[in-house]
DNA sequence: ATTATATTGAAACTTATTCTCAATATTAAA
DNA sequence: TTTAATATTGAGAATAAGTTTCAATATAAT
């Protein structure tokens, strides 16, 4: 944990940055959610512990922690971005359920194995990817 | 190209929905689009031939033309939709260059085979996916 | 023709995100 | 430990995609 920390220190400072207590408090926060998150839920959790941080920071920390490979945007839902922690998980799908909004993921090393592929045969330099399956989750396929 | 004009017209009728020039109008020139349209090109498309369609009129079309399969929003990009007539090609993945802005597709069975094994496996209904690749083309990884 | 209802374009609105700016904080150097 | 250059901050303005509202008009059933 600190030396996630630690290591987003000099990735700020390698880039001629200013490490600020904004900064760290908006990666200290991240780092402790364990879902799925966008900037909306980050701003209220900052807020409920008695932050100041604007929603202007986060906006600004977020391609910073992209950047360094903290965290990735997962899916775009409702309009706006969600974001979550991929330091311990490889890039995977996320199934979204068009009624309820409910978002399942799922990992398949088949289909890591087949963007290697694309990423091999096709000269291009992978970086992300999303993968958002739309349909009905089981319990909304039902209800008519 | 005429039929599916005709069961677009059956599609509107059935659903209650009133049959309007602006309707034909915007479903004709998506048709004749062999690429990824945006609303912006569609628009400036339309104005291009002395059409009145406005903007409300083609974001009001759109939903209707993917409900009865014709098109499908194939990924975002820019903080806009791209669509596409999926008339006669599968759902398949788009590489999207961070730096120009260029999109490839792709077309893999196997994706879609993966796809429908996680439909079968999780009970939900499948409707469509996007899987869009992100990184650096081959053109914009050699230029630093 | 009449009439109920849906659709239209224009403009207002909403919402996510970015930008601007003046005040303040960080950092390296003196 | 001051100084000075530069980056960052929060607030609010700006932007842009997409949605909604509304009065005028068009569709289509009778
Ligand atoms: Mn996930
Ligand atoms: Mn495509
Ligand atoms: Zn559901
Ligand atoms: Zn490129």
């Amino acid at each position: 944990m600190e030396h996630l920390i630690e290591s987003f220190r000099q990735f700020i400072k390698q880039k001629g940055l200013k490490y600020t207590p904004e900064r760290e408090e908006i990666l200290r926060e991240i780092l402790a959610i364990e879902d799925h998150f966008d900037v909306e839920t980050l701003y209220l959790l900052l807020k409920g512990k008695n932050s100041k941080i604007s929603k202007a920071s986060i906006y600004r920390t977020i391609p910073l922690l992209i950047e360094v490979g903290y965290i990735q945007e997962v899916y775009k839902q409702g309009g706006h971005s969600h974001y979550e922690v991929t330091l311990y998980k490889q890039p995977h799908l996320h199934f979204i359920c068009m009624k309820c909004g409910q978002v399942r993921e799922a990992l398949d090393h088949r289909l890591n194995d087949l963007i290697k592929e694309f990423e091999a045969k096709s000269g291009y330099k992978f970086l992300t990817y999303h993968l958002e399956i739309f349909g009905l989750c089981p319990y909304c396929r039902e209800v008519k």
